[in-house]
DNA sequence: TACTAACCGAGACGGTACGTCGCGTCTTCAC
DNA sequence: GTGAAGACGCGACGTACCGTCTCGGTTAGTA
């Protein structure tokens, strides 16, 4: 007894092939301008070996996101400091989309999403906002660093969504972002 | 003193022309699905009128957004009641982009944004968060609801961002976006 | 032994329609006129197909002539009575080229070679010339009512040369061709 | 009393200066690709100076052809020895239509006449076939060295056209064209 | 001398066609 | 029986010219 399939399976390294490709050309030419026909030169795969297993350019994307193939890891250290360790975290991200067409990387990104909902769905955790910034504001609560009732996964898109804005507007304004966060932060107590 | 030129000028009824058909077709189809070719045929114009006037899609689409012919004016009211009057903007906002493919129209705006820089330059000017959301925390301020540092500017792109991030994960939480502004405004004070 | 790639073959269909379309256009419009978007419009396909396969307008419209789909067989009977026959060509030919539009029809053919190589390479061979006009010469040749010496291809050639001169020049003047004709097959002895 | 209006009048510098560039760009370019815009961009004049005066891009042509800024003048010298003659037209001719783009010239000239009566109408006459070889021929015929009812302008039209033809073909047999005008000139009685 | 109408350059306009690229589907052949 | 290769109908791209039109500036002639 046996509920195997006879052929050949799917490819793994077809599927490999594709994944690199498809984040190489997304690094090297931004989302719009991916398409899917130079995934599959790239790969060196046919059309409709990408047609049978992915429904759209931003199906594809969206695994690369998830995957990881897509931005390093934006982790946010946790030192005790917490406004330390989020100018860490603003400092790494800045780099990476100030970056010679690393701001188009982050926009391109931001392109998928909107377009598509798969890539939309994976945004905030492709970029590790939940994982790690969000994580990191909850440690600062427990910390006594932020009130109790803070909504962290909220405060940290606030954040993303700061940044990405910022990059919209094709602005570069590292001191206003800082200034934003130490304002998120400010001690509900310390004014008193 | 004349940097005239002889022949004939830009016509008036053309650009109008093409200005409406861009907006109505922003709105119609969204920003991909946005051709010149459409635009054209919509606007019984010819292409090259559009390319002799605009260097692409995008800068068409910046110049309905500064135009205020893509989204109605999001006024934040001033009744005194700072959190209150961003509470009914939320709602207005939030109230537009649920609306059936309203959140296309969002999503649109921000692709064509990542996409082109016309665009982006004018995301936060034409969503009117300058003008209305950013004008109303400065008033806030003042009125000593707020603390004299508060970024104002930079507050008012964080709220967009976070509208624009749940907007991009297809999530439609009001009450956390409500609980987010509830902290972002919390009184310094008032928990002392 | 292989030169065959694999992959879908060349659709046998769209070659016939789209030297079909051509044909007819030609037929209909002319030579210019004849615009590629217009083949591919009258045949049912898509203008990258055209472009796949050939090089030209020009070459369309060789292809076609090579393969008759232009113009009526222009026979020269053979009676044993070579002016006579030559008359009766001249009458096929004249009454062809005289119909409404068939004058067009041989100054299209005529524009096209001036333009396209390919079409010029073809021209007397789609006319028949060779085939049909050379060929009686030459059997007056045989039957000692030409010199031995008469270039026959060449004399053909100048017979479709002053047909061709004489529509270019939109004269329609039959008598001078049959003077012509018969100048051109004078007998030598006859006059002695 | 008087028909004359007023104001200024056709200006001969901008009529010499567009059948000048008309002459230079279709010498360079050719019939196809000689366009209007390129003419009065050449010119240093309006489109619509061009328009008021000529009904069409073949209208310049032919205007151009008459007033012999196109060809150089192919006269048939008369030695005496028709024969001898008229292998000097012929180098004459060839001599032109061969060097490097000068089959070209021919080309796009038949192709003008081919889309435009007015040129067609003046074909022959542009090319001095019935000012010069019509002519000589019927010197010949007076000297008796022809029949004297050997149809000149015809038979002059007929070398014409067998040169055309060859041309078209884009083939370059001298030999064959001397061959075709040592038959043609045959003397009907040297046989006997 | 001033008026005025036609000509001039320049070029914007609504169009048509160009030749190219990518879409998503379908077909063939080799492994 | 999968997967590469790629042909297919389709639609949009951005460009070149078409022929018409509208400008401001520049001449002639009247008046």
């Amino acid at each position: 007894m046996s509920d195997h399939r006879s052929g050949p399976v799917r490819s793994a390294a077809a599927r490999e092939a594709i994944l690199d490709a498809t984040a190489a050309l997304f690094d090297r030419v931004g989302y719009d301008h991916l398409t899917i026909e130079g995934i599959a030169r790239e790969a060196g795969v046919g059309k409709q070996t990408i047609y049978r297993w992915w429904p759209s350019r931003g199906a594809l994307v969206a695994e690369c996101l998830v995957g990881r193939r897509l931005f390093p890891d934006f982790d946010v250290p946790d030192t005790g400091d917490l406004l330390a360790d989020l100018d860490t975290w603003l400092d790494t991200v800045l780099g990476v989309i100030e970056a010679p067409s690393g701001g188009d990387l982050l926009r391109s990104l931001v392109a998928a999403a909107a377009e598509d909902p798969a890539v939309g769905g994976h945004l905030s955790e492709g970029l590790g906002i939940e994982r790690s910034l969000a994580a990191r504001l909850a440690a600062g609560v427990r910390a006594g660093q932020l009130p109790v009732d803070t909504p962290a996964p909220q405060l940290g898109e606030a954040i993303l969504g700061a940044v990405i804005v910022q990059s919209l507007g094709r602005s570069d304004d590292h001191a206003a972002l800082r200034r934003l966060v130490r304002f998120l932060l400010r001690s509900p107590t310390a004014d008193a």
